[in-house]
DNA sequence: TTTTCAAATTAGTCTTGGCTAAAAATATGT
DNA sequence: ACATATTTTTAGCCAAGACTAATTTGAAAA
């Protein structure tokens, strides 16, 4: 079975959706994310019903299956692979990635992917720190906190963002937060949850809580 | 003015042919090398018309335009890059690579292609022999005969193949008939066409004419 | 337990790119 | 010149994937 460009995105959206909500995906959510009308998210799940990725009882709920699962790793490796492939071999900034990769990733070769991992070197990670799943589908997640919720005086290194928006890695890079980079909790303001942190031992930083929400950190 | 995956497919077809032919391009042919109907056709060409990349009168005939040339060798440009890409850095074999370009000569991204042919060191010529359009759409073209054209004793170099089927390029390689390889002419049989010819100084090779039809030759 | 409201689905339409069958136009043979 | 054959176009249909407007449903509030 084979899934069009359109069914592979709108798995891919209702895979990250129910990863982050852990609960069932609502109709008007899928639309916002996908940038269409609710009216054509309905029309896509009843064809993702029928085509076993998902389990759908309309006006309840759906559950992303198994072999729906697989599917939408599937893409996202190849998405991530991509992304990889821009940073490293061809220059391009971590901002810059993702649109050409959202086209990539729908390229039907499995024989690409493959030539195309080992070229990589197999990488884990994508350029924003996201794991790249293997063939088999399998994800080595790293634990994670947004930086938002670390306490003065932690530390850890900067390991993915949430926002992979052009703006916010723009942004970051502007402030020298990059993927890896260790970081400290220096002060952590209660009345607005912003922060004061440390980079690298050298660079005391002033973010938002908008800002270090979108941040993951792998504690140390 | 932006075309659609299908619009390019259909309007490099039409440069393929118009070229070939030089004279005007017949909707079964069209046909035949898009494997649709010839009645898809017809409505195609109206849109293409519409849109100004051919010049079109029903029932006499087209005309590609400037504009549809540009954008057909701006497709052929992409698709060769990425058989060279294939090729060169993920160890495809010849045979190989097509049905995969034709997906990734779609990809939209100006910067993608003009990193990628950097990347490649600017090649002049893909796999197949065939030129690499520049970023204006200009094409240094060598000049070329068919193999079976050639008389006895004249000598040459295989520039490219005309036929990129899997079945005629695996042929090739099997023989040892390899873009660069320095032939000879040795006979030439009148009844059936058929060659013998010697490569590289070494080896000699019996051709039937509709093998050596589908070989060109840069003579020497 | 009703009423009310927001979320979701259905109905109907559009565009793209296919198809078959029928009609029209051109080309060919006598 | 006329009949026939071939090519091309049109007409009418379908599926995918979008939309708006109308309707249905489940959940929340009164
Ligand atoms: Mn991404
Ligand atoms: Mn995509
Ligand atoms: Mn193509
Ligand atoms: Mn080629």
């Amino acid at each position: 079975m084979e899934l069009t460009t359109a069914e592979e995105n709108y798995l891919k959206a209702i895979y990250h959706l129910s990863e982050e909500g852990k609960k069932s995906v609502a109709t008007n959510d899928i639309a916002a994310e996908m940038k269409t009308k609710p009216a054509s998210v309905s029309d896509m799940l009843r064809k993702l019903g029928e085509k076993e990725v998902i389990e759908y009882r309309k006006y309840y709920g759906l559950q992303i299956t198994e072999s729906g699962k697989r599917f939408a790793l599937q893409t996202i490796r190849k998405h991530r692979l991509w992304e990889v492939f821009l940073v490293e071999k061809l220059n391009f900034a971590w901002d810059e990635v993702h649109e050409v990769a959202e086209q990539l990733e729908h390229i039907q070769s499995p024989l690409l992917i493959q030539r195309l991992d080992a070229y990589l070197n197999y990488p884990k990670f994508d350029p924003h720190g996201d794991p790249i799943p293997d063939e088999f589908g399998d994800v080595r997640a790293r634990p994670r906190v947004q930086l938002n919720e670390m306490e003065i005086d932690q530390t850890g290194q900067i390991v993915a963002v949430k926002d992979s928006s052009a703006a916010f890695l723009r942004y970051l890079d502007k402030v020298g937060a990059y993927i890896g980079a260790r970081i400290k909790v220096l002060d952590k303001v209660e009345f607005d949850g912003s922060l004061e942190i440390l980079v690298d031992q050298k660079k005391t930083l002033f973010m938002s809580k908008d800002v270090s929400a979108n941040i993951l950190v792998q504690q140390s």
